[in-house]
DNA sequence: TTGTATGCGTTATCAA
DNA sequence: TTGATAACGCATACAA
């Protein structure tokens, strides 16, 4: 099945055009077929002699043949390569969860062919048009509000090809998914605000649309409700429902702003997520408000840039990475499963959350600023 | 493997499983030859009747036949994949330059396959194999100096397919390319320091092994002879040769420090790219130095984050997003005349770099300290 | 204006 | 232990 995975030596070979098996047959003498048996190393190869696999296996590799991969499918069904959307991958949330997924996928010599929908539905759907044309094996789909559809689940499912949604669920049990616990985000990081001493924070939501926001916001509030911290409606607003992926950070800036003009004092901001968070900082410092010295700032997700930023940003990290590898775990077991006829049945993973604290975040006592 | 040897069944037009041209030309009436002529509106589909074309289309719609690509690539030689490669999808550099080849791929019905190769030798290779393999129909490679390699040349241009590099050149004319032009850039970016006023600049240099240093570093030079600005040799340090991607940011803070350290006065901080200047602002920002207030930086790239850092970064913009593009569009190019037997010979492209002017400089006139 | 036949490179099923 | 042969789904030359 995999292909060994020997060092590429030096090749001699004048092939400029595609060598095929016929050719390996006849420069070593075999046929075509004991040719395919030996160098997939099939079932069969057991009963082949040695001298003629080594025979088969130099003129292989002195021709330089390589399999083609779409006549190989032609006959196995198998493309080995699966399909990967996602809704941009400038949103620096995303390439974690690429990188994740990529590289398990290399593990399983399967080959990913990727799909950015530009956060645009109909590029979505032609997209997984093409790769249904290209015969993917499986579906990866890190999702948001705006890709999610009943035309992924008909279209894909009907054709018994497994998929997964990253940051995302779908009704129905047909497509698995992996999500972060976003409740037990949204209570962490209130919990650490709280422990360093804050009292008077700020909030910016998450906008409705968006999965994440309902759940974050619940642990915040039922951590708030345990330790008896009173949220100040006056103090909480909410990003409205945007495409771009700027708009994370636009809003940010746009409604510390607001919240600043209420002339409501706060001495920490929890943001919806990282970027948010950027733009918080970016207002609270064009206010003159030093971070963290005079207000203290946490993000959500922990993306990449959060610990190059000055000042360095405190936030509550979704192993982006794993959840891609999980991902491709679970459509692999799913094909694996389909080869040999197993039952499947989808499931819905959920992944820890965890606090990163960086530079930030402050206790209050050190802040002077009070009412 | 499922055996289809039993008979035939009947496919109910809610088919389930994968349905191929046969069913539609069944179901239409017709042969499969007047099916595929229709559907591919083929030279001879002028000669089709408007009536059967009809039928046959609509059957097509009924069934939900989409054509099987990998069969149709074993005739025509077309995969419709394109190999992109890249050296690592986690560096912020590379993100949108991804953008642009996809961006252009798609609107020629063209799917990328991608392949990060980690910054990893052996990676890259495997990749390249498995890239081959899927007969993928041209090359392109984001590159640096790891992944450069006689191997592409040899084996890639030899079994002619098109290929091009981005932000990388080769020797040869085999393979085109598409940069930045660096010194340019380099002359842009001294240029605006020293309008702003700055005669007492630190540089930080780009790796040796990083084909980008040189001509950035030549085009300092030469702007400062040209106005007869000296550079202090005690204020040059060089990043070292790595291949981690925050390599840079470490290496401008480690360096800065350096500098900081010999006591020598500057007003204005040259980094090799953004990340460098990044790492410039962290270690400025922890001497107590305020950026832009007491010492401007400017960076190279323009990599998205420049934009949203606090503060925002003034820096020389590579157009990443049309380098992408253009690299397409040459090897479309090739891969066209390929087809058309026409002749094609590479080129090397060079964009024009450009200054963005943001907040991290600021005329030298305000800034108290000297010497 | 449409149908028949053939082959693309592989692999699986026989038979030898 | 190995070799014919057929078939995967499609597109083309040629025939009708």
């Amino acid at each position: 099945m995999v292909p060994t995975g020997d060092p590429p030596l030096k090749r001699e070979s004048s092939a400029s055009s595609t060598v095929t098996m016929r050719d390996v047959a006849t420069a070593s003498g075999f046929s075509s077929a004991t040719v395919s048996i030996v160098l997939n190393n099939a079932p069969l190869a057991r009963y082949i002699a040695p001298a003629t696999k080594k025979r088969i296996e130099d003129a292989a590799k002195k021709l330089g043949y390589r399999p083609n991969a779409m006549a190989r499918f032609l006959r196995s069904k198998r493309s080995h390569s699966i399909g990967v959307m996602f809704f941009d991958i400038t949103d620096p949330y995303c390439t974690p969860i690429l990188r994740g997924i990529e590289n398990a996928l290399y593990q399983s010599s399967y080959v990913p062919i990727f799909a950015d929908a530009h956060n645009q539905k109909n590029r979505f759907e032609r997209y997984l048009e093409m790769l249904l044309e290209h015969h993917v094996e499986a579906l990866i789909v890190v999702a948001n509000w705006l890709l999610v559809d009943i035309h992924l689940l008909a279209d894909v499912s009907k054709r018994n090809i497994p998929a997964a949604t990253i940051c995302w669920e779908l009704d129905g049990d047909t497509v698995s998914s992996v999500m972060v616990d976003n409740e037990m985000g949204g209570r962490l990081a209130l919990e650490h605000l709280y422990q360093l001493g804050h009292r008077k924070i700020a909030y910016i939501r998450g906008p409705k649309m968006l999965i994440d926001s309902g759940p974050r916001w619940k642990g915040i509030q039922k951590f708030a409700q345990s330790v008896k911290l009173e949220i100040d409606p006056a103090l909480v607003t909410q990003l409205t429902d945007s495409f771009d992926a700027n708009s994370g950070f636009e809003g940010g800036y746009r409604f510390t702003e607001e919240l600043l003009q209420k002339k409501k004092r706060f001495t920490a901001l929890l943001a919806f997520d990282d970027l948010t968070a950027f733009g918080a900082i970016r207002a609270l410092t064009k206010a003159g408000i030093k971070v963290p010295e005079q207000c203290s700032v946490i993000g959500f997700d922990d993306v990449p840039l959060s610990a190059l930023s000055a000042p360095s940003l405190t936030t509550i990290r979704q192993p982006l990475e794993t959840m891609g590898g999980l991902a491709v775990q679970m459509v692999m077991d799913s094909i694996n499963a389909g080869l040999e006829k197993r039952d499947w049945t989808s499931s819905r993973q959920r992944v820890t959350p965890e606090l990163v604290i960086r530079d930030s975040t402050r206790a209050a006592s050190q802040t002077a600023a009070d009412d």
